[in-house]
DNA sequence: CAACTTATCAACAATAATTGTTGATAGCAA
DNA sequence: TTGCTATCAACAATTATTGTTGATAAGTTG
């Protein structure tokens, strides 16, 4: 996602106005690669701003996807993903234990239905989902 | 997933009974390719036993899965999605739109993280989904 | 700075997919 | 046949997300 200010200045630009809840959320999103889901963006946002309720994480956070400033990913773990990258086209690990989801970067030019599917299907965009487990649960089964 | 009779036997083997509900969701699984929803299921369901329930539907589902007969898809199109194709590996086009979703056979082998990434993750399953707009609805976005 | 306009806040309720629970029933096993 | 136990299907609960709304507070204009 833009920086703060140019976030700020398309907010207004839409006649959208940055509230504090709005900056908290903003804030919280830049440069985080944690994909949090919308009750973390909650939780974290309360610490500051006690009074912001999740309707409001919502709101924003779809303002930010309409803006282009985020994606929402629905990788099935339950709840949508917040991503701010969307600067850099990338993929996604995603642990099947515990959710967590992780950037890969891989060459996806390559990869094309049959010119067969193609004739019916018209595709705008290709994404690949490398599931797996991820080191912290690994760990976590060795012990247990 | 496999003919009906085998089916029937290893339900038993799972020491579940082959009800008629569950007779009826089984055939209308086998050489479905269109990946039907529970409720498509079910209201296809309930034409043959009218008093069939949602339930029952989402059970006799979800014991196929674990019987590994049939996979069950969240391709973030708001419900599951039931797939009887177990036996070739696949991958899905999603329209967009309407969310109908077909198959895609294409080799992801030389699909991989980069070694920095697998270092932390143990990858076990590669998922590739191409969005994008079906021939339908392109037509009607013609029309309209 | 003051008045006005309007979007935002946050509480509350609604929606939709899925799962949990349970009394009655009905299909296997002896 | 008799009994045991899994299944049925109705009902309620859960969870993520969206809809609604009166009160408030932030921009804007003068
Ligand atoms: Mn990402
Ligand atoms: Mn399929
Ligand atoms: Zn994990
Ligand atoms: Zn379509």
């Amino acid at each position: 996602m833009n920086p703060t200010e140019v976030i700020t200045q398309r907010l207004r630009a839409q006649g959208l106005r940055l509230t504090p809840q709005k900056r908290v959320v903003i804030g919280l999103l830049q440069n985080n690669a944690t994909h949090p889901t919308v009750d973390s963006l909650y939780e974290n946002a309360r610490q500051e701003v006690p009074s912001i309720s999740r309707r409001t994480v919502y709101q924003t956070v779809n303002d930010l996807e309409s803006m282009g400033e985020v994606t929402l990913l629905d990788l099935g773990t339950g709840s949508v993903r917040v991503d701010p990258n969307v600067e850099h086209p990338h993929h996604h690990m995603i642990c099947s234990e515990c959710g967590v989801v992780r950037d890969a970067v891989i060459d996806v030019s390559a990869l094309t239905p049959s010119a067969r599917d193609r004739r019916d299907f018209d595709v705008t965009d290709v994404e690949v989902n490398f599931r797996g487990v991820c080191r912290n649960c690994q760990d976590n089964g060795k012990t247990a």
